[in-house]
RNA sequence: GGCGAUGUAGCUCAGAUGGUCAGAGCAUACGGCUCAUAUCCGUAGGGUCACUGGUUCAACUCCAGUCAUCGCCA
């Protein structure tokens, strides 16, 4: 019981400062955590909602170097954009704060001394990239060069994109620094490690017990035992950049804090720097509780990195309770995705026009909680109408114009008949449920359990019928509609963490003015009460929206038009003079001269297997040479882990061109990276754009072995 | 390649210690009501519970393997 009365301290995870939150972001993080909060604070629980940018780190010093601005101008003008779309979901945060603060640093840097002092802390010297002409050191992504694998020119430091396989920065071969292009050297730098290790056995006893405690949900339990299992290793928790936490130690004066060691820190930072009683929320685990709410790529951090900060230190710290999980949200059959623009970004919700309470609802009732799952505007709208419409809103609507037509909308209280207290003890009994289920953060069953007593609703005034009480026992009429009312006041009241403006328009028609969580479930104490005139909740989306939103989200028009796919004969295979895994081929495309294409097939086909055979190749690829050798175009292949199939020409003729349907067709030059970003797979055994068949006069291309794959 | 999660009706998902657990909502078809936003209520069809073996009197539920999807790590 005592649970009860304690202290609720919600987070949601730190968004990363200059990405634009989308959708599957929104409901992982804010807006569970928002619809939890409301609970609390109309449950009567003391609360703090705390969130805020997670600005530090190698992405904001990038970003700032792109756009021409310095980290805090940047972490300024994201900060902003973040703030407007959580308001616009009515997120209500306690605290929305930033990483970047003074604050931040004297916390971060009070526990990380208690972590030296606790012989927590290693230090150990390594050689890293360095580019002398700028100064820095490289992430491992900024190196460019040829890779040692596979011979080709581009790869990065820390993979390379043609053979897929993972380097380190120096085996690079003609080594670039990515920002200026000169050749970097390796030089020698100290970093500072957290020995996880020496922790393992606190930080575990203590997880399997909080896991228990706080009931976490499954994807956090699996992923924080499987860290156990393999053994946690010492963390390197400092960086060669400038844009972060100075480390407080003789030395590491060019050196910052590693963004996922402050990170977390700054949910405590936050609180701090917007309130002087921090420390009773966050040094005070006797009287509150901590909930988490995130992404599943974010579990390791709040179940075993962040805890043993602050375990380490030996200081009471108020430690994860309840930490919430979820799978992804994925958009339409793909991913969302920025860079191609594809999917519901938090901006642009608002230019849908769609009510802010239609999101928030069709978000939490279909969570993403024990699977990934899609967001899709055919679900999105259908669901909207059928779920919440059709049932709340009508049931809503028709309770309220009923009691306004034949009553002039007083409410009244009789003794009523077994066939209406049945009824409310039946709706008792799931409001109960619901209560249940936000009190354990199953937010989705809440919000399942709040429709079935809608379905309730509208089956007891159809069994009622009282059209028809009416004519001959009008007060039986009175007091089935007033029955349904209070039970519309309870619904509203229930909803109120999930939609809050809805609900309160609901209450406002009700003429409520103050409420809480103890009036769900009362049927009487109203006689007498006057509603206000009705007025429909929310319109029925319009289905031919769908098609709208689906062309307006989906980034740039599939770009299959922009690339030249010919069918080539395979004349001549030689081994490429200067790389094992390369093929040097002279492939015919119907042109005058065939042409001279380097392939790295040699690990997938022996020569004979491919001489003679026709393939599919991308034409207009710019001209480019590898290892000394010309190639002017790709051969397409099938690629799935690391299976890999030849994309199958067989039933062509050399020259014939593929297309797709609806596809403007610029077969000028592109590059790699261009090709990269384009929409080319195969599902099901087809060649595919996007959800187009491809095909050579309507017969489609073919896979045989691999039914889906990426194609490069 | 290693580890983990997931795979249940056309779709989205529930399924406590193995034995009324083969379920809900949506969609489809049919029937009914009319207070209500063409809304509501009822009925029906539809599933080798991914696949293959095993344990058991009994497996969607346990074990082993295979495949697919996703994630993490190397």
């Amino acid at each position: 019981m005592g649970l009860l009365f304690m202290k609720k301290l919600i987070t949601s995870a730190l968004p990363y400062v200059n990405n634009v939150p989308h959708l599957g972001n929104i409901i992982g993080c804010v807006l569970s955590a928002d619809a939890y909060a409301r609970y609390c604070r109309l449950r009567g629980y003391e609360t703090l909602y705390v969130c805020g940018t997670d600005e530090y780190g190698t992405a904001t010093e990038t970003k700032a170097r792109e756009e021409g601005l310095t980290p805090r101008e940047i972490c300024d003008k994201y900060h902003a954009i973040h703030k407007e779309i959580y308001a616009n979901f009515n997120i209500s945060f306690d605290i929305f704060g930033r990483t970047s603060t003074d604050k931040q640093t004297e916390i971060a840097q009070g526990i990380f001394k208690d972590l030296e002092a606790a012989g927590l802390i290693l230090e150990e010297t390594t050689s890293r990239v360095f580019c002398e002409k700028d100064n820095i050191f490289l992430a491992d992504r900024y190196v460019e060069g040829i890779c040692p694998s596979c011979g080709e020119d581009g790869a990065r430091g820390d993979q390379c994109d043609s053979c897929g396989k993972l380097l380190e920065p120096e085996n690079l071969k003609n080594p670039r620094c990515k920002i200026c292009g000169s050749t970097p050297v390796l030089k020698e730098t100290s970093h500072l490690y957290l020995r996880l290790d020496a922790l393992q056995d606190k930080l575990k006893s203590w997880s399997v017990e909080a896991s228990k405690k706080g009931n976490w949900t499954n994807n956090a339990i699996q992923n924080t035992l499987s860290w156990f299992e393999k053994g946690l290793q010492p963390r390197p928790i400092t960086r060669d950049l400038k844009w972060g936490i100075p480390v407080p130690r003789p030395g590491y004066e060019n050196k910052v804090f590693y963004v996922w060691f402050d990170a977390p820190i700054g949910y405590i930072s936050i609180t701090a720097k917007a309130r002087d009683d921090w420390k009773e929320w966050w040094q005070n685990p006797q009287d509150v509780t901590l909930y988490q709410f995130m992404a599943k790529d974010n579990i390791p951090f709040h179940t075993v990195i962040f805890p043993a900060s602050l375990i380490g230190t030996g200081k009471n710290w108020t430690l994860l309770h309840h930490i919430n999980a979820i799978e992804y949200l994925n958009y339409e059959n793909t991913k969302f995705s920025k860079s191609r623009n594809i999917g519901v970004f938090g901006n642009d919700v608002k230019e849908t026009g769609i009510h802010i309470d239609l999101w928030r609802f069709y978000l939490l009732a279909n969570r993403p909680e024990r699977n990934d799952s899609q967001f899709t505007w055919d679900d999105f709208i259908e669901k909207v109408n059928s779920e919440f419409t059709d049932n709340i809103g009508n049931m809503v609507n028709r309770t309220l114009v009923y009691l306004k037509k034949n009553f002039e909308g007083v409410i009244k209280d009789v003794d009523l008949p077994e066939s209406h207290r049945s009824f409310i003890e039946e709706c008792k009994k799931e409001f109960e449920q619901v209560t249940e289920a936000y009190e354990a953060v199953r937010l989705r069953d809440a919000v399942r359990t709040i429709l079935a007593i809608g379905n309730r609703g509208n089956k007891f005034f159809q069994d009622m019928q009282p059209w028809e009480q009416i004519k001959t026992e009008p007060e039986k009429a009175h007091a089935t509609v007033s029955v349904l009312t209070y039970l519309v006041k309870s619904v509203a009241i229930a909803l109120c963490p999930i939609m809050p403006e809805t609900a309160n328009g609901i209450l406002e028609i009700i003429n409520i003015k103050e409420y809480s969580w103890n009036d769900i479930g009362q049927f009487s104490g109203m006689d007498g009460h006057t509603v206000n005139q009705p007025s429909i909740v929310h319109k029925k989306l319009d289905p031919k929206l769908a098609e709208k939103f689906r062309k307006q989200f989906s980034g740039k028009q599939s770009d299959f038009g922009r690339v030249h796919l010919r069918i080539g004969k395979i004349e001549e295979v030689k081994k490429h003079p200067n790389a094992d895994q390369l093929y040097w081929l002279s492939v015919d495309l119907g042109e005058e001269t065939p042409r001279s294409i380097v392939a790295g097939l040699v690990k997938s086909y022996a020569p004979e297997e491919i001489l003679g055979r026709k393939v599919i190749v991308l034409s207009n690829l710019k001209p480019t040479k590898i290892r000394d050798i010309k190639s002017e175009g790709m051969i397409l292949v099938c690629k799935h882990r690391n299976k890999m199939e030849l994309l199958d020409g067989t039933p062509f003729e050399p020259g014939d061109t593929i297309s797709a349907e609806g596809e403007k067709v610029d077969h000028s030059e592109i590059s790699i990276e261009e090709f990269n970003e384009i929409d080319i797979l195969v599902k099901e055994g087809l060649l595919m754009s996007g959800e187009q068949k491809c095909h050579v006069g309507g017969v489609p291309v073919v896979t045989h072995e691999l039914k889906t794959g990426k194609v490069c």
